[in-house]
DNA sequence: ACAACTTAGTGTAAGACCTACACTATGTCA
DNA sequence: TGACATAGTGTAGGTCTTACACTAAGTTGT
């Protein structure tokens, strides 16, 4: 190992979305030591000797908050040699999405842990308020060309849930009729042939994604 | 400095691209000291203690290319522990664009540095080809939805050899009564209300970009 | 039973946009 | 002045986008 030059800690940082009434909320965790005991900031944290920055990512996510099994992506890294006042620390920032069906039990706020709305975050530790913006305009951006949003559905879900992910992402009222002919017809997402019964109303059919996994570029 | 945990070496790397003899080029450097010595890599460097990832990338490209003054942003963070064999090594790609007319000298090929084609380069060193790579499919996709591609123009230029630019960095001939409509009306570029003049035919319309330095995204 | 309520689900017409396509204009050079 | 080379231009057809309002099918209360 002949280098031994500046090295940098390096971190990870995972900007976590869900919908929770009606709202697209972030993941925060209190951080549990000084300094900055208990100000709130994005999961994340140091990136191990053998460990991959996505693999790292998930780790701590999994760790700080039981959040697993999600759609990650890499979304920037954020550098600046100030950025942290104790030190050089580099962090390889990520976003994640969860559905709100598959948080179960997490999406309880306690001391550690809270959910709060993109667009009325408390103060954060670091540069962590230019992240949550980056990825959700990253996310945003991405409901355009892409089936993204699916990510935030359940195994089943109704055409009209769908629509309303698009909406409070987007921060704005789509037209219906519109709205089902773009996505109704995706050929990643099929009818199962049950309804969805609640309230008294009209039963909504039942839609599945193919292969939940999976994020298709479309246009 | 209460910090004391494992730590990575931390470079930055950049994809230049430019144009030459019709083709997307990439410039490489040649490795100057062993191990790899003599093997091409694209240029970069490591992270100095006190220094921007960005500034990282100008610097390395400036010191080790001459290449200065140019269009460049962050592509991706590469991080697997075992990109290196040398040990543990993250580096965070960017890519820059370079006008051809720009390079007064640095197109030449000497022992130091190449230019080649982005799509039959050598064997590049660590994963330098899966950056180039995702840096070409950037680039591309950003032709459609930016103005990303006047970058690669000069103080003026003519709206055949921006079209050309897209042909080239696409892969495919264009209609060009169909780009003269779209690219024509855009409102960042101008005529300068001159004309070029070379070889036995019509003078071309001279444009000019109204502002630089910037990129817009379009639709 | 039926009336009130709530959400699901559907079609169309106008305009914008995209695509394919071929000829004239204007210069240079022999 | 004719041959040559590139610049520059318009239109028609099809597709896509947008705006817009009513009927369908359940539940609940009387």
């Amino acid at each position: 190992m002949p280098i031994s030059p500046p090295t940098a800690v390096l971190a990870t940082n995972v900007v976590v979305f869900t919908i929770r009434d009606d709202l697209l909320v972030v993941l925060l965790r209190s951080r549990p030591r000084e300094p900055f005991q208990g100000v709130w900031s994005l999961p994340g944290g140091l990136v191990g000797d053998n460990e991959g920055l996505e693999d790292c990512a998930v780790r701590t996510l999994r760790d700080q908050t039981g959040v697993r099994g999600v759609y990650l992506e890499q979304l920037y890294t954020f550098g600046r040699p100030d950025r942290d006042p104790r030190g050089r620390v580099v962090t390889v920032a990520h976003y994640a999405l969860v559905p709100p069906a598959q948080l179960h039990g997490l999406d309880e706020d306690d001391g550690q842990r809270c959910w709060q709305p993109v667009n009325e975050l408390p103060s954060l530790a670091f540069d962590h308020d230019r992240i949550v913006a980056m990825a959700h305009q990253r996310l945003a951006a991405k409901l355009d060309y892409s089936t993204i949003a699916l990510q935030f559905m359940g195994e089943r879900f109704t055409l009209s849930e769908l629509q309303r992910v698009y909406e409070i992402i987007l921060g704005e009222p789509l037209d219906k009729r519109n709205f089902r002919k773009r996505v109704g017809g995706l050929p990643c997402i099929e009818q199962t042939g049950d309804w969805f019964r609640a309230g008294n109303h009209r039963p909504a059919r039942l839609y599945r994604v193919k292969q939940p996994g999976r994020v298709d570029i479309i246009k």
